[in-house]
RNA sequence: UCCCGAAUAGCUCAGCUGGUUAGAGCAUCUGACUGUUAAUCAGAGGGUCACUGGUUCAAGUCCAGUUUCGGGAGCCA
């Protein structure tokens, strides 16, 4: 029975006049007794219902609220008034679900997130998180179709890990055992041979290491699942449980990879703007009207839609971390003690600094490359021929105007005995990583890859500015809801 | 985790140097009206001022602690 019906976002498309059609949705606002919002989450559209006067009794009037879930069956016509193209005449009006006005916390009116972030659940039924999540479905889909038609396989890397190498933060557990009775080893410590696995296991910070694995065979693959971070991090880019999509690729170097990330990132956003036009319209206009609130110093230069234009249509730009250190030494900012932090080559450069080069130097993404070895992990390849004591290694992160580090990547070091030696420094224990180690050792291959915030990358694009506001339910410290 | 700020009606907020009965807009309810666009007009109901303790004749207001939230920092994607 309820194949017969039509999506709104079809009506709106094809403007089928004189059409007979059933459509079922959600009531926005119910205006004059007489017009009905109906949205259907297929569009960030409504559907205009004219219910002719009289047609319905007083009962079933008092019914039709903000939130009512309703089926109605009429005819499509060309609208009378303005706002909208096409209207649907009501014939036949039936209340799926009522909605108690009294107790459903959405009203026809604009509502702060931080209250809709405490009613998630109901929340994909505003406007602005409406547009959010079908903006987030349509990337999800771009970057599967993105490696697709370049022939990389999906690879499904494992959520639950007993390596504790990856060397990307604290990790939540994954234990059967009980809280009390633990048992203990003669030593005391606890005596994991009698957990699930027989062994210490977390959940996964990254997919890197086995997607490796992957690309030595398939020579492209790509992971994209969720990933967990045990940090305590309380700030508008964190979550305790995040998405990341990891391409590695064999027989490709640092500039293979470089180009990639960039061709990837321009092909998501341009499918985006091709397919979520009347998302992105809703978004550019909200953020224009946050904008008009601030003082004119602090708006941004480009609207939602002429950023993402700028960055489909420009190339990014590339500098060495070593260029970098000395545009940042160079700039009126250090000269005026402007930065909190210290600048010289070695250091781990602050959010201030990434930001002083995206945002006022360069005004447009940037890819940093050649960091120091110190401040970077095991398993990038070091660099031929560095100055004595400047050590670095083929590493690239591109940073985005407002978002920060948007990806993280790097050549992987395939050179066996090098890798063995970087491990030793770095006291990362050797026997546990022999599986990631034999692809070094046989036939090994130059190879790289990267790491792309999902939600980062949703914050780019809807130009939401808190991360918890692009999943649809977030997991920060202290916070597990819904 | 650190720094700063906030918590008053269902929502968004006002409430001054402490002083009668804590206000507004929107929402809700009742009625009117009907081609509306977050409809409009009239009226009504709605509050443990986050929590705990303290100062004071008197605390929404001052102080301390706790909780939660927001912004920034660190860690990172």
């Amino acid at each position: 029975m309820f194949n017969q019906r039509t999506k709104i976002k079809a009506l709106l498309q094809t403007t089928p006049i004189d059409a007979k059609v059933t459509v079922m949705g959600w009531v926005r606002t119910f205006r004059n007794n007489q017009f009905i919002a109906l949205n259907d989450g297929s569009t960030n559209l409504n559907l205009q219902i004219v219910v002719p006067l009289g047609m319905l009794g007083e009962d079933i009037l008092k019914r039709i609220t903000t939130g009512a879930s309703l089926k109605i069956a009429g005819t499509i016509a060309k609208s009378v008034g303005k706002g909208q193209t096409i209207e649907l005449l009501a014939e036949n009006v039936e209340i799926l679900g009522d909605c108690d006005a009294e107790k459903y916390p959405l009203q026809p009116k604009k509502h702060s997130l931080e209250f809709l972030r405490e009613i998630a659940h109901l929340r994909f039924r505003t406007n602005t998180f409406g547009t959010v999540f079908r903006i987030r479905h349509a990337l999800a889909f771009a970057i599967h179709q993105f490696f697709n038609e370049r022939g990389f396989i999906y690879l499904h890397t494992p959520i639950i890990t007993a390596s504790d190498a990856e060397g990307a933060g604290e990790m939540f557990r994954v234990t059967t055992l009980p809280f009390d009775g633990t048992p203990r080893n003669e030593d005391g410590s606890v005596n994991f041979k009698e957990d699930f696995f027989g062994k210490s296991t977390n959940l996964t910070v990254s997919g890197q290491l086995e997607g490796e694995l992957g690309a030595m065979a398939f020579s492209e693959i790509y992971t994209f699942g969720p990933t967990f971070r045990a940090e305590n991090s309380n700030t508008t880019r964190h979550l305790a449980e995040f998405w990341m999509i990891e391409p590695e690729m064999a027989f490709c170097d640092l500039e293979d990879n470089m180009n990639l990330a960039e061709e990837f990132i321009q092909y998501i956003i341009q499918y985006v703007m091709k397919n979520n036009a009347d998302d992105l319209a809703f978004l550019d206009q909200r953020l224009a009207e946050e904008e008009k609130q601030k003082p004119a110093n602090e708006r941004s230069e480009m609207g939602l839609i002429e950023k993402l234009n700028f960055v489909v249509n420009n190339r990014f730009e590339r500098i060495t971390y070593t260029e970098a250190i000395q545009i940042l030494l160079d700039s009126p900012a250090y000269k005026k003690k402007k930065f909190k932090y210290e600048v010289s080559w070695g250091i781990d450069m602050q959010s201030e600094h990434e930001r002083y080069l995206v945002e006022k130097h360069f005004k447009k993404p940037v890819i940093v490359t050649n960091y120091p070895a110190d401040i970077k992990a095991f398993y990038m390849r070091l660099n031929d021929g560095c100055e004595p004591g400047k050590q670095t290694v083929a590493a690239m992160d591109i940073l985005a105007p407002g978002i920060g580090e948007i990806v993280g990547g790097s050549q992987r070091e395939e050179r066996l005995e090098k890798l063995l030696q970087r491990m030793e420094n770095m006291h990362i224990p050797v026997e546990e990583m022999n599986w990631y180690l034999d692809t070094r050792r046989f036939g090994t291959v130059p190879h790289a890859g990267f790491g792309l915030g999902f939600e980062r990358m949703v914050q780019f694009v809807t130009g939401m500015t808190n991360i918890r506001d692009v999943i649809p339910f977030a997991r920060t410290p202290k916070n597990c809801n819904f």
